[in-house]
DNA sequence: AGTGATCAGATTTTT
DNA sequence: TCTGATCACT
């Protein structure tokens, strides 16, 4: 093993070195808090402490695969790999699939993602016949999560007499039988929510002293990650895992504390120290990544929070370039000016694409990021938005994987039950369910003996669903001895799935059906790949419930595109976190986006906010570059906007005064003419249709009127042609629409999927 | 039971 | 703009 301690700094091999007993490490951004928990894993291992015995907790996948990769690189691939790492929800559901029956689980229960838990809690208030207006599912579901993560279960909830008053004053008396019908549904169908893998873990650890006694003596060290956004149950967990050893290290930052709203509690770090007296801290103030100002930049920001570790984040590095400020006038042009700023940036100092973030606060932001770059040819990957796994055509067909699995998983059941269309429709089903619940029974269950029941459907649709049932057990009857892709084929197969979207020639169709051929191939390459051997030594079948069991807790496929790694990468704040990269931009900064609407009722809130724009500008290592535009359509209209209160925050010395400095004067002048009086007009409209499609045909010559591109012979193109893009690779025109020099095709690209391409900008060759 | 048209509502962040 | 829900019609 190379000598760890060499690529530490002085603070940082302490902390790296002191093994025994609890410590806190509070590591300012850019401090290197990894690389202090990756060398603080293979040090305990150079000091023959078995990789079993360690225990290192994330809080994302990807955090995870880093850490171990880094782990490899230091200690090999064979220690590191029985090092336990992982999320906290994947490392409790691999403890609960194996302690499930003492919860009264079995071990293949599901787990429901947001969107499961949200059909289901709808589904009961409608059930209930409550106006969802006042209970709203999201709201209630909320509720109902941040109860859970408080270890509040529903029987606490219920006769907690402050919280029935609570409610009834709120006019939502209900909420406590919502939240125990909702769990009780959990359990019918074997599935456990997000909120659950936590929660019964702890119930677990907390009922069963035998286990909670294995797992002590398993984990003899325990790190945690990013401390600063455990919940309660985490907290609790963490502790009564590590209560008798006491050999627990958590590292994190509370400057980087961005996920309260969704229950972290950051006392958990402010307070660790009353929970462990002889508690060792070590704070890592020096910063590796980001230039003088940058970090000064980044301090300035955040001093004005209250709350927080006293710390001092400083760095040797260079003093580099303030902080650059574009303002624009709408979106489209931010998305311009941006893009073109990168395009700049890129010639002038021979920079890569993939030197590049553009960050922004939500999600929907990055249409405009995303046209634009597209425009200038700027290669760009998403991180986060609609994953592959929570795509339509995906969970359906995952809906069978899982009920194949799991009979009682509701949520899978009623996904697929009439998809595709096998005559089963929704009077029926209702009428189901209605049965099922006034028996007190699971709905598989029910739909086993349908033909013994009096429900009052037809005869026809009895045997339809029968049939159902019949199909579902011979898939399930094939689970331990087809693997993974035998039985995921002869599911997409005998369904009727292929078929059906096989047949589906509009271009979603597709799209759809080479989104379920692309999980077929990696069912397949799971499948391929090299088994596993029992202690028999017989060799273990890769399953499929093996593949599909942890799905809900995958975010994205990301795996990273092998030929073209070279991209800009456009992504939310918080899926930056972690991340870092030489040139960011933060876009969008603007009052009531960011800070967000819903953060500025409270202090509370906004300073989460303002954590998040601190995580925004430490990303950065050379430059950072903050823009706002002073109109943004919105929820189909346009608001005006005010810049955000965060950029006045930055200390002037960091930051340039001089904005606008990439507008092009004559582009600007003709805008101000040609496009603002357009908005004008337009915002006197009142029939939304109209105003739309007014926005919409000022949007699109907008984009026109962009930098100074060529327009090659546009009208060549036709619909079924076969075409080569430079960056998408091959594909076929689908569509056209648009005339002349706004001729837009839609094109289908064999890996990359549909996109919509400017004929004149695309640069497609014809093959 | 299935289909298509029309309308309302949503958007903050994610394991 | 996009999605899901609802309703009228076949």
């Amino acid at each position: 093993m190379i000598n760890i301690l060499k690529d530490l700094n002085k603070k940082q091999a302490e902390a790296v070195q002191c093994i025994d007993g609890p410590m806190m490490v509070v590591a300012g951004a850019g401090s290197g808090k990894t690389r202090v928990l990756t060398y603080r894993i293979a040090y305990l291992i150079s000091k023959s402490v078995d990789p079993f015995n360690i225990l290192a907790l994330t809080f994302t996948n990807k955090a995870a695969r880093e850490m171990k990769a880094r782990v490899v690189e230091l200690v090999g691939g064979i220690e590191a790999r029985n090092v336990y790492m992982g999320t906290f929800h994947s490392v409790f559901a691999r403890i609960l699939r194996y302690e499930a029956n003492k919860l009264g689980y079995p071990s293949n229960f599901s787990i429901y993602d947001a969107e499961d838990s949200k059909r289901l809690i709808k589904k009961i208030i409608k059930e209930q016949d409550l106006d969802d207006k006042i209970y709203n599912p999201g709201y209630v579901l909320k509720v109902i999560s941040s109860e859970k993560v408080n270890l509040i279960s529903p029987d606490d909830y219920n006769s907690n007499n402050e919280v029935i008053n609570y409610n009834n004053s709120i006019r939502r008396p209900k909420l406590g039988l919502l939240y125990s019908l909702y769990s009780k549904r959990c359990f019918k169908a074997s599935a456990m929510d997000f909120d659950d893998l936590l929660f019964n873990t702890y119930i677990l650890l907390r009922d069963f002293p035998d286990v909670l006694y294995k797992y002590q003596k398993k984990f003899k060290y325990v790190l945690v990650d990013e401390y600063q956004d455990t919940n309660y149950i985490q907290y609790l967990i963490v502790k009564s895992l590590s209560a008798d050893n006491k050999n627990l290290c958590v590292v994190g930052d509370d400057s980087q504390s961005i996920y309260a709203f969704r229950g972290a509690d950051i006392k958990n770090i402010l307070n660790f120290k009353k929970d462990y007296p002889d508690l060792n801290t070590f704070k890592l103030e020096q910063n590796y990544r980001s230039t003088k100002m940058i970090v000064n930049a980044a301090n300035s920001v955040i001093v004005n929070n209250k709350k927080q570790i006293p710390k001092k984040i400083w760095t040797e590095n260079n003093t580099g370039e303030t902080i650059k400020l574009i303002k624009s006038i709408t979106d489209n042009e931010e998305g311009k000016l941006v893009a073109g700023s990168i395009f700049e940036n890129k010639m002038n100092y021979h920079l890569e694409n993939k030197n590049f973030a553009v960050l922004y606060r939500t999600n929907a932001q990055s249409r405009v990021m995303e046209e634009s770059l597209r425009k200038i040819n700027i290669p760009y990957r998403i991180y986060g938005g609609l994953s592959f796994y929570k795509r339509r055509e995906i969970k359906d067909i995952v809906s069978y994987f899982q009920l194949t699995v799991n009979n009682k998983n509701e949520e899978a059941l009623m996904r697929v039950i009439n998809y595709p269309k096998r005559g089963i429709g929704k009077n029926s089903i209702e009428k189901i369910i209605v049965f099922a619940n006034k028996m007190n029974k699971n709905l598989w269950n029910v739909l086993e003996e349908i033909n013994k029941s009096d429900i009052d459907i037809s005869n026809g649709v009895k045997s339809r669903v029968y049939d159902f049932v019949i199909m579902i057990k011979s898939f399930s009857a094939h689970l331990k001895t087809k693997n993974a892709y035998e039985l995921a084929k002869e599911i997409a197969d005998s369904t009727g799935i292929i078929k059906d979207l096989y047949e589906d020639k509009s271009p979603e169709g597709v799209n759809r059906y080479e989104n379920i051929e692309e999980l077929l191939n990696a069912i397949k390459e799971f499948s391929e790949k090299k088994e596993d051997v029992n202690k028999d030594n017989s060799l273990e079948i890769k399953t499929l419930d093996k593949f599909i069991q942890d799905i809900a807790l995958l975010t994205d496929a990301d795996e990273d595109d092998k030929d073209n790694n070279d991209m800009v990468s456009l992504m939310t704040v918080h899926a930056a976190k972690g991340l870092e990269f030489p040139y960011v931009y933060i876009v969008g900064m603007e009052e009531n986006l960011f800070p967000s609407i819903q953060s500025l009722s409270s202090m509370k809130d906004l300073e989460e906010e303002r954590r998040l724009f601190y995580v925004a500008i430490t990303r950065a290592k050379k430059q950072v570059t903050i823009s706002y535009s002073e109109n943004r359509y919105r929820w189909g209209q346009i608001s005006i906007c005010e810049p955000s209160r965060f950029i006045e925050e930055i200390d002037s010395k960091y930051i340039d005064s001089q904005e606008e400095k990439s507008i092009n004067k004559e582009l600007r002048f003709g805008r101000k003419n040609n496009y603002m009086p357009h908005i004008d007009s337009s915002i006197e409209i009142k029939d939304n249709k109209g105003f739309n499609r007014k926005f919409k045909r000022i949007r699109d010559l907008n984009n026109s009127s962009n930098m100074n591109y060529e327009p090659d012979d546009t009208k060549a193109f036709q619909v079924g042609m076969q075409v080569e893009h430079k960056i998408f690779g091959k594909g076929k025109i689908i569509n056209i629409d648009g005339s002349n020099s706004n001729r837009k095709a839609t094109v289908f690209f064999k890996n990359i999927g549909q996109k919509q391409l400017v004929l004149k900008f695309a640069k497609l060759k014809i093959i």
